[in-house]
DNA sequence: ATTTTCGTACTAATTAATTAGTATGCGGCG
DNA sequence: CGCCGCATACTAATTAATTAGTACGAAAAT
C-alpha cells in the first residue's frame, strides 16, 4: 500500500503558510485567507486543521468557544525536512546538482552566490 | 476537485530514473531494475510506465514481441521543472531562501560554491 | 501439436489526499 | 424561552496515486 507522506502535502503547505506569518490562530481566520484567494469550505479547512494536528505540525488549544492553533514545530524545521526530502528523492541526497540547476534556471546573480559563499564560511 | 500533478510523483519518478540511465528499455528491464530494491508486480511496473506515456515523459515503439520505451523529455528538462515547481510551492517562486536550507544543512563546501559561482560567471 | 513462456490490454482494489455535508452543542439576544 | 450564529465532531464522497489481478494472444520450447 502507499505510505503516507512525511511531509507536507500541497494544501497543507498553503495553511502551514498563513498560520507560520500569524504564529496564532483559528480556523476562521485561516479560513477567511484562503478565502481570498480560491472557493473552499469552511468545514474543509477544519479537516485540514485537524489532519494537522494528528501529524504533529498544529497545536490546539480551546480559548473561549474556538479552539487556537499554533505551529508545533518551527518553520525552518519543517521546511528542511522538505527539502532534504526533495534532495533525496530527486537528487539521490546529493545538493550540488540541485545547486546547478537554482543558478542556471533561477537567475540568480553571483553577486547573490557570493554572499552565500560568505555565510557559508563563517559558520 | 483535486487536480492532477504536473510533476512527477514518487513512484513514477523511480521508475524514469532507471529509464534516463538506460536511454532505451523494456517494462522487463525496469520491472527487475525495481525488484533489487524492494517487491512489486511486473503489472503494476507496466500500468505506471502507460501512465507515464499518456502524461507525455515516455514514447513507447513496438520492436519485435515487446514495447521498447524511451524518455520523450531530456532528463534536465522534468528535473528543471520539478525544481521549478517546488520554489514555487514552497518559497512563493524566489530560489534564494532553497539556496540557503542547501548550504547550511547540506553540507556543501566552500570550495563547492566557488566552483558553481564560476560555472554561473561563465553562462 | 501441445504446452509453456512472455507480453499487453483491460479492469479492479486500495489508500492518501482533498473537499465538503450533516448533526449537534452552546452562548447570546430579542 | 426559543432562535440564531458559530464552533466542532463525525461521516461521506471524490479523485489521484498506487498496486496488482485476469484474460488472452503470440512466440518459443518440448
Amino acid at each position: 500500500m502507499r505510505r503516507r507522506s512525511t511531509t507536507l502535502t500541497e494544501q497543507e503547505l498553503e495553511i502551514m503558510k498563513i498560520v507560520w506569518e500569524r504564529d496564532q490562530t483559528t480556523v476562521r481566520d485561516v479560513y477567511e485567507s484562503l478565502l481570498e484567494h480560491r472557493k473552499v469550505a469552511y468545514t474543509t479547512v477544519m479537516t485540514m486543521m485537524n489532519i494537522l494536528e494528528q501529524k504533529k505540525y498544529l497545536k490546539k488549544r480551546l480559548a473561549d468557544r474556538a479552539y487556537i492553533y499554533r505551529p508545533a514545530q518551527p518553520k525552518g524545521q519543517v521546511i528542511g525536512d522538505m527539502v532534504r526530502d526533495f534532495v533525496d528523492r530527486v537528487f539521490n541526497g546529493s545538493a550540488e546538482p540541485l545547486l546547478l540547476h537554482l543558478v542556471q534556471e533561477h537567475d540568480l546573480s553571483p553577486a547573490e552566490l557570493e554572499e552565500i559563499a560568505r555565510i557559508r564560511r563563517k559558520s
